[in-house]
DNA sequence: AATGAATGAGTATTCATTCAT
DNA sequence: TATGAATGAATACTCATTCAT
């Protein structure tokens, strides 16, 4: 009932913190939220508590609690685009490109743990806005990794490249949980024991749609 | 009169099915709405009408909408496990049968075309008894398919065949979510393929643990 | 917090009433609860409160609060329409069903002291629905007040019956609010009244309607 | 520098309106505002926006909800009696007085184009000061109606004449609906048409009220 | 075995209203 | 004078769950 996260300078009366402030701490209660009891399981109220403020504040930033989600899921999403974007050298070649996406992936679900995970299982069953955001990002990721195997490659992107990459992504989606069960284990390692194990079979794999390739021209 | 079969002698009752199919007849309506609209989505209103009956005899027969769906959960699982254990040969070859178990698994899928799959993110994230069984069954399976691994290169398991199976099982997810999206995509072609990119590296994997292996002997 | 009316034959447990009567008695509560307090004033909560039951009965029967004040305005303006359709005599001559008919209207007013009144007014202001229904009631109220008109001056209708006939019908609810507010007046003497007031004025009116048509023929 | 009307000196303030210029745009505002969507339909909120200002502001210059509405209220009851007043000739006879007030009410109602008539109707149920102040009015008018018509008839009012004001005042009311709806009719000519249709009438029971005065004398 | 009737306990959402600046 | 930030209190609506028959 009491807010819990007063700023320590004054009363618990209000508050008055700027919008764009407001907005962060609100949606870092939700994640938090979401993340704990699922979207179903987190009220707006609690959220509200979380944040140290009351429901309405929610409705006039955001308007509704979907609304809301989406926001979490599109800030949490940029936030991992971002992580690997800044992992990514263009100029590396693009099998070295792809371990370091891989890297980056771990890294962020390693840092933010379980929040993300979480908040995208949710979303791709969630239905509505959510799914589809977070159901457009995948389907992205998987298509600029099919791209980068083919490019690792030398060959055009093939129906075995997207096969590949939905696989590959699966697999970085189950270490993820597997990870966030074992804290301990190190986001770098953990990306480059998937691409030893991933590596022998895509370079096969391209080696043949080279050979494809070649005959057919 | 007194007989205990005379089924037509009372009130205005429905239509007095014996408790087994009554109680599929149940699993299937539940199946079914969670499957289309998710656990919170799906009324126990909606599934007594899809079942064509009424609500209370639903918690006759199952006690909470909870329990419920943890029964979906198990039947569901109990045939993936049926039809794998089918499919799988004992004398087969250790990498022979885990070809066959992800043939098992895709045929599945594809025959239960999402049902399965969705109940299974939904069980996932849901919480409770119906999260914990189907994480528990998750487990096993990956821990089945390590042994496999193992077997398939005559080692005992080790770190690299646990994460590799943790590769293995999110890959197959994510493809069987693909499959489910291209409706006339082959099973069997999915699981070759998934093999023909998993196995080079799975015995490359595993020729390293033996080599460790017979170094630590 | 407790039941206001359940039945005395029993403590105040749950009533076991059947469906017809339970709607019944909701609409009477609505009515009770609307015409004292108005759409908005009036909380589901309360009407239930009168009605002796719970809220989510309400929505059971009735799907929203609009749709209850839709089925109030329609149980009302039916009672009305039977209670006119009860006095008007076919075979009087025009003129004569016209104060029966006034007569009828007021007496019903007098019976539902108030509740139609208030109703009425409330719904021609609410929009949606309930606006839509009682507007069309008045619409042909006063078609058929026109034509009445008309057949008692053995004419057309035309445009003075249809403006006489909107006039007589404010008058009756100014009237209507007049007798509301003293309970002593007596609904065939206000008729009478009325009558008195209104008849000079349209049979000058519908001569000189007769009177050109007439000339026109 | 330290004038009182150095206007242009501070902070981020708006337009620095005088008070008087405020509370019209404040009362615009409102009237348009609950004419579209009724008391309960229009939020502060809104008229803020649509006066151009802050809701605070509506607060500081007219302390409640309710009490902007009661504005809105007086504000037009106001302008309808001016209108009326500024039509009718005290050195006229009693009939025409009445004639031109009919005139004055239509062309207000004509001129103000529904919003005034949906205040009313909203007015008069809403409860609380805006509905006492309304009926006030509305009993003054129909008061001052009787007064009219006893002098037309050379007469002390009695309660023929206080019916036969309520039924005017009705048919008035009902007439202005019907305006609103057939934008293209002109309110002089609804004055002469229902006066057409009350005259007999009235002439008629006041010729009674005198005859009646007679043998009471 | 089976159900129509009934409800307790929530949940998202809205709105008039007020501080602090 | 004027407002951005904030909330208390209410309200419509839903759903899993249980009696009484």
């Amino acid at each position: 009932m009491t807010s819990q996260k007063s700023a320590a300078s004054h009363g618990p009366g209000k508050a008055r913190v700027p919008r764009a402030v407001r907005e962060q701490q609100m949606l870092d209660a939700s994640v938090e939220a979401f993340a704990a009891n699922g979207y179903h399981g987190a009220g707006v109220e609690e959220i509200a508590a979380i944040a140290g403020i009351s429901k309405p504040m929610i409705y006039l930033y955001f308007g509704s609690k979907e609304e809301l989600f989406v926001a979490c899921i599109r800030r949490e999403a940029g936030r991992l685009m971002d992580m690997i974007a800044g992992v990514v050298r263009a100029e590396d070649p693009a099998e070295r490109q792809l371990w370091s996406a891989l890297e980056g992936f771990f890294t962020f679900v390693s840092d933010h743990r379980g929040a993300w995970t979480v908040l995208y299982r949710q979303a791709r069953i969630q239905g509505g806005q959510s799914t589809r955001e977070v159901d457009a990002m995948r389907g992205r990721t998987i298509d600029l990794i099919g791209e980068l195997l083919a490019r690792a490659a030398s060959s055009e992107p093939g129906p075995e490249a997207v096969m590949a990459a939905h696989a590959l992504v699966g697999a970085c989606e189950s270490l993820a949980d597997w990870m966030l069960d074992n804290p301990d284990t190190d986001p770098k390692t953990t990306a480059k024991q998937l691409s030893h194990f991933a590596w022998p079979g895509l370079s096969k794999l391209m080696e043949a749609t080279r050979a494809r390739q070649r005959g057919e021209a």
